[in-house]
DNA sequence: TGCGGTGGGTTTTTT
DNA sequence: ACCCACCGCA
């Protein structure tokens, strides 16, 4: 049973909860329990105050805050909580354009486009405006398309701040056409889900007015990151009861190059001059030092609400801050603190600034046999045997998508080459109709005459598909792979590569599996949302006992008992791009901060003498963020301890082995021995002739069927046992 | 149509 | 150092 007088929360969250008239932000600094807030605050609406759930919208950023948003609720308020709108931004406006997308002239079996698509209109967009993408880069272009669309700029009011600038208005007419082709082919992009959303409610005052009386009580989380069109998107649902509560904290937002508005946060005051500010300032995640730390670093900004975090925890160990003398000797350092520990591995995370420091870490950790996981980098969805098998599905449901007829008609091969696929494109933009049509009808057109009948077979073979829409989903998606070639092709090919992509495949189809089994009602369109609208994070485990790896970016909102921040230099973190104008710095002060707060007792900053990176070698400064911590809380390791001056990276390694197998059992790498098969990514099939066992390792001799006998370490050569 | 070589450009990215 | 996009050849 709910305890209405909530004798969990401090006064601060209390008050927090009570306060349901109105609007109110909430600060909420790092570890503040803001979730619990959140989930409490729904509770005492509904069980104290009677509120009918279908009267309150929680927005949130991530599906994961959005899931852990709904499995708390439903834990504390079972059935009584069903009918919450509680997701994310772009759910929410899936599911109200869902309802009324033609209003706006809009298909109703429109796709989401993710950016890799949009890419692939923005250089059709230059191809056919005759624009050089060297002049206009295709990432520039979408970004500040994305930007445009994310301040609720339509090409028309675009083309008004262009103010004749060569540049902008080139961009605009990139943007207008751009927006065209998404129309034609059926397609939103990700900002359009918020943009024409906004647009559906500003030009139907009836539908406006529909959810405006349904959203009684609007929450949105991390409103630091919200961005001009999330800002009005929520004033207009929360306009009519204003009862909004918003939280969030400004000295975590670090999405500005996304198009985040931290006035949105920072103005909220302004906004609504009636509004209620409550601050949560105790932390129940880290211990004193390493709040210290933070907030001795944050307050170097200047365009921020004072906070000051305290905890009623102790001190806690000192931070620790490690010079390696390159990159190799900062990874060996996080290894062997791992190793030591007594700790499981998935209380370890090491955050980085770019996904490119990950390797070498990865190399260390392989090396010791520990096992880990990287976040980010190459997402599931963005693979491309996932991608396509996606197109193919898109395809089927809109046969309007020249993006996804493109990537896939001649995938696998089917003798459909570039030069007929332009011609096809170009008729496709001359004649006002998809690139689908123009192959079915291809007799029709000359150009197309070589390659008739087999534009024909593909376009009968679709519409064939279409037909077999039928019970268990995943059995659907498999059938369109096999129908389509698809998978026979990379049966057929039979490598170590095609085999990955076959498993991967087979993911997706368990993916549909699930899908069909969790949804409410299930269908392609609704399996093509979910899998557009899912991000690595969301598939983060904190059960799976590794270490993770993971960018400064992906790990907020997450906290874990040791974190390594590596790379603490100036140059990297902050990066070189940022150290050049104050607000970029601040904001990579808040990912500092971000980065600190993420750790719950014992925080280590690695930083390297010597970097290679961008393929020359660096000496770079400590980064000027660590200078801010009072040295009092850093326990400095150095010059002590294991690094002497002259120690070369061979002997370090060396000093790791020595160390690290008394230090804890650990699951060995596989074993090998002589006369095992095994399988390389590179050389193929082999048989090993001598192995021995060094450490953790093992050093194999191989002979390859291919290219003969090759000595390598087993825990770089990625070998599979057959 | 499909490949291999060359050259330019490098952050972060909840959806 | 590595990844990509583009060009030239088989």
């Amino acid at each position: 049973m709910l305890d209405l007088t909530f004798p969990n929360l401090n006064d601060k969250q209390r008050e927090a909860v009570f306060t349901t008239d109105g609007p109110l932000l909430i600060l909420a600094g790092a570890g503040s329990g803001k979730t619990t807030v959140l989930v409490n605050k729904v509770a005492y609406l509904i069980e104290g105050k009677g509120v009918k759930p279908y009267n309150v919208l929680a927005i949130t950023f991530t599906n994961k805050a959005a899931s852990e948003l709904k499995t708390r609720l439903n834990a504390m308020l079972g059935q009584s909580g069903e009918g919450i709108w509680a997701s994310t931004f772009h759910s929410a406006c899936m599911k109200i354009l869902f309802r009324d997308i033609k209003k706006i002239n809009y298909p109703e079996n429109f796709c989401i486009y993710d950016t890799a698509d949009s890419l692939t209109v923005i250089k059709e967009c230059l191809k056919e405006l005759n624009l050089s993408d060297k002049i206009f880069p295709p990432k520039q272009v979408r970004s500040a398309i994305s930007r445009a669309k994310d301040e609720l700029l339509f090409p028309d009011e675009y083309e008004n701040i262009c103010d004749g600038d060569y540049r902008l208005s080139q961009i605009c007419k990139i943007y207008r056409l751009y927006n065209d082709k998404l129309k034609t082919y059926g397609a939103l992009d990700f900002d359009d889900i918020i943009m024409l959303t906004v647009l559906l409610l500003e030009q139907n005052p009836d539908v406006l007015s529909f959810y405006q009386s349904k959203f009684k009580f609007v929450l949105v989380d991390e409103y630091q990151d919200t961005n001009h069109a999330q800002y009005r998107l929520v004033s207009l649902l929360a306009g009519k009861h204003r009862n909004l509560c918003v939280v969030g904290d400004d000295d975590q937002s670090i999405y500005k190059f996304r198009g985040a508005d931290i006035e949105n946060i920072l103005g909220f005051e302004k906004q609504f001059p009636e509004a209620k500010t409550i601050k949560l300032e105790e932390n129940y995640r880290s211990s004193q030092n390493i709040l210290d730390a933070a907030n001795n670093v944050i307050k170097n900004n200047s365009e921020r609400k004072s906070k000051r975090l305290w905890t009623s925890k102790g001190e806690g160990e000192k931070i620790t801050l490690f010079k390696g003398q390159t990159e190799y000797d900062e990874a060996r350092f996080i290894v062997e603190k791992i190793e030591l520990s007594a700790k499981s591995y998935n209380d370890f995370a090491v955050l980085y600034r770019m996904n490119s420091q990950s390797r070498v870490i990865e190399d260390a950790l392989t090396r010791a046999a520990i096992p880990y996981r990287v976040l980010g980098g190459l997402r599931f969805y963005d693979r491309k045997e996932i991608k396509d098998a996606i197109a193919y599905l898109r395809l089927i449901f809109n046969k309007n998508d020249n993006v996804s007829l493109k990537r896939i008609i001649n995938e696998p091969k089917r003798g459909i080459g570039k030069t007929t696929v332009q011609y096809a494109e170009d008729l496709s933009a001359q004649l006002g109709i998809s690139m689908f049509d123009v192959c079915k009808k291809a007799r029709l057109y000359p150009t197309l005459e070589r390659s008739r009948a087999r534009l024909e077979q593909f376009c009968a073979m679709i519409e064939g598909l279409g037909g077999i829409e039928q019970q268990p989903f995943d059995a659907f998606v498999k059938e369109v792979l096999i129908q389509t070639d698809y998978i026979p092709a990379l049966e057929a090919e039979n490598s170590i590569e095609s085999i990955t992509r076959l498993e991967n495949l087979y993911e997706l189809i368990s993916s549909a599996k699930e899908y069909e089994q969790s949804a409410d009602e299930p269908s392609l369109s609704g399996f093509l949302e979910s899998v557009s609208l899912v991000a690595d994070v969301d598939n983060y485990d904190e059960a799976q006992n590794a270490v993770v790896l993971m960018t400064l970016h992906s790990a907020k909102g997450l906290e874990f008992p040791t974190v390594f921040i590596a790379g603490a230099e100036e140059g990297v973190f902050p990066s070189l791009l940022s150290t050049a104008s104050n607000e970029e710095l601040e904001e990579e002060r808040r990912l500092c901060y971000v980065g600190i707060t993420r750790a719950k007792e014992q925080l280590y900053i690695t930083h390297a003498g010597t970097r290679t990176l961008f393929g020359s070698t660096k000496h770079n400064r400590l980064s000027r963020f660590i200078e801010e911590i009072p040295s009092s809380l850093i326990e400095n390791l150095t010059s002590s301890l294991i690094a002497p001056k002259q120690a070369t990276v061979a002997t370090a390694y060396a000093k790791t082995n020595i160390l690290s197998p008394a230090a804890k059992p650990k699951k060995p790498a596989m074993s090998f021995s002589a006369g095992d098969t095994v399988l390389h990514k590179k050389f193929g099939n082999g048989v090993i002739i001598n192995a021995i066992n060094v450490g953790n390792d093992y050093h194999l001799e191989i002979a390859f069927e291919s290219c003969g006998t090759k000595h390598l370490m087993a825990a770089y050569a990625n070998l599979t046992k057959l």
